[in-house]
DNA sequence: TATTGTTATACTCTATAACTATA
DNA sequence: TATAGTTATAGAGTATAACAATA
């Protein structure tokens, strides 16, 4: 039992590392970076948002993010609006190419990520959701105990 | 069920960001960036290894890596060895000083990351591994069949 | 004064490929 | 020729802090 954490830690860090592996050669296909690509998703089917939220949402602090939208805006993926309400506000959008590329690259990718799971039953999915649930609420829950405040989670995918 | 799988992909890629927000930030206070622990974890408690497998453990390509030992060695926290089998070898191992960083900091990470296990039974982590495992497998599966040879995982914690 | 986003600085990592020295 | 590690290059993310415009 002494230390029996520190397996399903590395396995965490396996599982998330191949995923990885397997999930970011399908990006770096699209000539996207995974923080571009994070960005492009998270704009996907929304009519846009702050940099605040974006950066909230990707977990991308405000001087990344600049560079990382710099970088979309450049390739006119992406657009900047000042906010029409508070004018402190930037809204970044997806341009119509930027859509175009959340089109193409989204869905593949999806369906590129389904292969792992080809053999799972319902039962396999309920045992793995309720056991990443637990482990991510005790995982947020020792942040939110380590630091007085936590911040929000990523989710791209 | 349609699309479940993203559900279970979402909340292993938040898992992992949470652990690494909490080992990070845990990490960060040593004064090593991650690519540096884990080469003082992978060093730690051996005789030291070439730059292939050192490479191979860490998952940092090889010219990458040189930068990393370099800074490493700037600090003194590592040293360069010619092999004296074959020359072209180069093991790298951690000085007194290193050793020293090592036992300061690799005993109380754990025990850090221990936290969120408190309340874990042993069937918990008889499910959590297995549930990992078992995702492992399949994620490590898929890679191989989509390039012909997978590489080796990173495991430093 | 506080907040949003930008700019600047300095570092670190990544990917790729050419190169050196050994084998 | 093949392998181990280095160097060079170009790009990208990170942390931190000072700053401008707006509230």
């Amino acid at each position: 039992m002494k230390e029996r954490y520190l397996r399903s830690l590395r396995l965490l860090s396996e599982c998330y590392h191949s995923f990885e592996q397997m999930s970011g050669a399908d990006i770096r296909k699209t000539g996207l970076t995974q923080a571009q690509f994070d960005i492009i998703v998270t704009l996907g089917n929304t009519a846009g948002m702050t940099f605040k939220e974006l950066g909230r949402k990707t977990l991308i602090t405000k001087g990344t993010l600049t560079g990382v939208i710099d970088r979309l805006e450049t390739r006119q993926l992406v657009r900047r609006i000042s906010g029409r309400e508070d004018r402190r506000n930037t809204i970044v959008q997806l341009t119509a190419a930027g859509e175009r590329t959340f089109e193409q690259v989204f869905d593949p990718h999806i369906q590129f990520c389904k292969q792992p799971f080809s053999g799972y039953t319902e039962t396999d999915f309920i045992t793995l959701e309720e056991t990443l649930e637990k482990l991510k609420n005790r995982l947020d829950a020792t942040i939110a105990t380590t630091k007085t405040a936590a911040q929000g989670r990523k989710s791209s995918l």
